[in-house]
DNA sequence: TTTACTGTTGCAGT
DNA sequence: AACTGCAACAGTAA
């Protein structure tokens, strides 16, 4: 499901929908997917009082008394609320009961999200060992040292962008978007960019991903969204997804190449190598 | 039927 | 240290 609009919108399903609701009881269908000790996971949530739901980068992090959940949804990673039954699906991996009777409900196709329960403490220290860069903000995300990473790296940009030490919240659909907004080659080597187009490539992840949470993020080869609604975002997009389609700036077709292993979308005449 | 691909990240290898 | 390819998993489309 997710890149970072995405997860701030099921962040924000999430806020309105639990928060100040306690769970009762926590049934685990699948434990590969807990991270921490998972044979302590649903005793130690159980009587516990959902008291925030935050996000940093891609991870939304539920805040407890004395603990975090931290989870990450990965690539298919979705949150449903049920009033009252639960409807039996395969890929229906943790229920959270509430104390008012509905049941939160975790789903993910591949298993590949993640659960880890921590002591709140701990959280600091969590997110530096990840690595994870600054927020895709103007107050957080500052020109300067983008430049010099950029400046300084042989990776290609796109693979660079995916990087979540650099910015955080980039992923595969809005790193095309961005590249195609400034203009850049995905197959650019870093370090070869000019200055102007650094400022372009950091000024658009900017606007892009704040334009996703705006829209609650995209709606793509998922039907139904549940927590997290249905997006528009997809609506916005110029070139995911666009293979032979007319480029919206030229009206070149729209290409695919592999780049890093990762299908990457961009007009070849707007975004030369 | 096989193969390649899929909104991610971490690990083993160089 | 920095970079690459692949694995985790299940489904869909060609």
């Amino acid at each position: 499901m997710p890149e970072l609009p995405e997860v701030e919108t099921v962040r924000r399903g999430l806020d309105k929908l639990v928060v100040g609701k306690t769970i009762e009881a926590v049934q685990v269908r699948v434990t590969q997917m807990i991270k921490t000790d998972s044979e302590n996971f649903a005793l130690d949530l159980s009587g516990q009082t959902i008291e925030a739901v935050r996000r940093r980068g891609k991870y939304l992090v539920v805040d407890f008394g004395s603990q975090i959940l931290i989870s990450h949804l990965r690539m298919e990673g979705k949150y449903l609320l049920f009033k009252e039954q639960v409807p039996e699906n395969k890929h229906f991996h943790f229920f959270f009961a509430l104390n008012d009777g509905s049941t939160l409900v975790y789903q993910d196709v591949r298993k590949f999200g993640t659960f880890e329960l921590l002591a709140k403490s701990q959280e600091a220290a969590y997110f530096l060992s990840k690595k994870i860069g600054p927020e895709p903000t103007d107050q957080e995300f500052r020109l300067a040292p983008f430049e010099r990473a950029v400046g300084t790296s042989k990776k290609l940009i796109k693979s660079l962008l995916l990087d979540q030490r650099l910015v955080a919240g980039l992923g595969n659909i809005y790193a095309d978007e961005v590249l195609w907004a400034a203009k850049v080659h995905p197959k650019r080597m870093a370090n070869t960019l000019k200055k102007a187009e650094i400022k372009r490539l950091h000024d658009e992840t900017i606007r892009i991903l704040q334009l996703g949470i705006e829209k609650g993020g995209s709606t793509i080869r998922t039907y139904k969204n549940a927590l997290g609604l249905d997006g528009t975002m997809q609506h916005y997009l110029q070139v995911y997804g666009m293979i032979g389609q007319p480029c919206p700036r030229c009206g070149e077709a729209i290409q695919k190449i592999q780049v890093g292993g990762r299908g990457s979308h961009f007009c070849p005449k707007c975004q030369k190598i």
